[in-house]
DNA sequence: CTGCAGGTGTTAAATAATTAGCAGCTAGCG
DNA sequence: CGCTAGCTGCTAATTATTTAACACCTGCAG
């Protein structure tokens, strides 16, 4: 059972915008919710984030900023290793096949070209399977 | 907003398997949820889904068989999309790179070989940015 | 020094999600 | 035939989420 699977539809959204942001005022999370509730909601719901151990605030001036508390890589990885075991029948190929697929008009020709020379230093140090 | 943002926990965990597994019934689904509750609960949730559009079932002898109405790989993008954009600050670049190095040991010989030739064929016919 | 702008903590009501019980239908077994 | 296993449809209670109001505190502009 993966970490987001505790958390309510509104605490994954606030999560999510808090990753995206790294780190954010009440204010800043409002403000980044499209379907966003009253400033007093959304202060409610990070505060029961912070009970849950999923976030941290610390206070900057005269307000709290509010971050994840589990790192964002790790967090990523996480989220990622969820897509590939739900969408892609658990195979890291099939999902970096199809990321490439979807965004090839958003990578650039240097990008194209470090991605490829990543995978052939992988190849060199690789107990081969 | 994004698909997922309209369900509730169980709801989506619910989706989750029954994209894992293509189509399910009632009782699969019970089966592959590790913190599952009764089976009526199952069908209820189950039957929410039917009426808010993201499933559809077909009897299947005596039984309904659910499946997802959101085919998976419209629905594989837009999940991996959304992991892209909220820990990899949009770039399709980062998250390949990241889902790389996490599964390197997952990636066969072969499967590297064929990625860095769809990398490369995507090169040659690309309009350089 | 007073009032306002913009924060905070706490509490409570309304709404949604989650759970599960009960009645009824059907196939197949003894 | 009568009964049981295994479904379905419907209903209702409980629990969690979501919402927002109110009271208070603090820095600063007038």
């Amino acid at each position: 059972m993966t970490q987001a699977d505790q958390l309510s539809r509104r605490e994954r959204q606030i999560m999510d915008i808090l990753y995206r942001l790294g780190k954010a005022s009440a204010k800043d999370v409002m403000h980044n919710m499209e379907d966003a509730p009253s400033y007093s909601s959304v202060r409610t719901l990070l505060g029961k984030l912070v009970e849950k151990g999923h976030v941290d605030h610390r206070e900057s001036g005269l307000k709290y900023v509010y971050f994840p508390l589990v790192a964002r890589e790790k967090a990523s990885r996480s989220a990622l290793g969820n897509v590939v075991k739900t969408f892609f029948d658990d195979s890291p190929y099939l999902a970096v096949n199809s990321l490439l697929d979807m965004s090839i008009n958003d990578l650039s020709d240097q990008e194209l070209d470090q991605l490829k020379a990543m995978i052939q230093a992988r190849k060199n140090t690789q107990n081969n399977n």
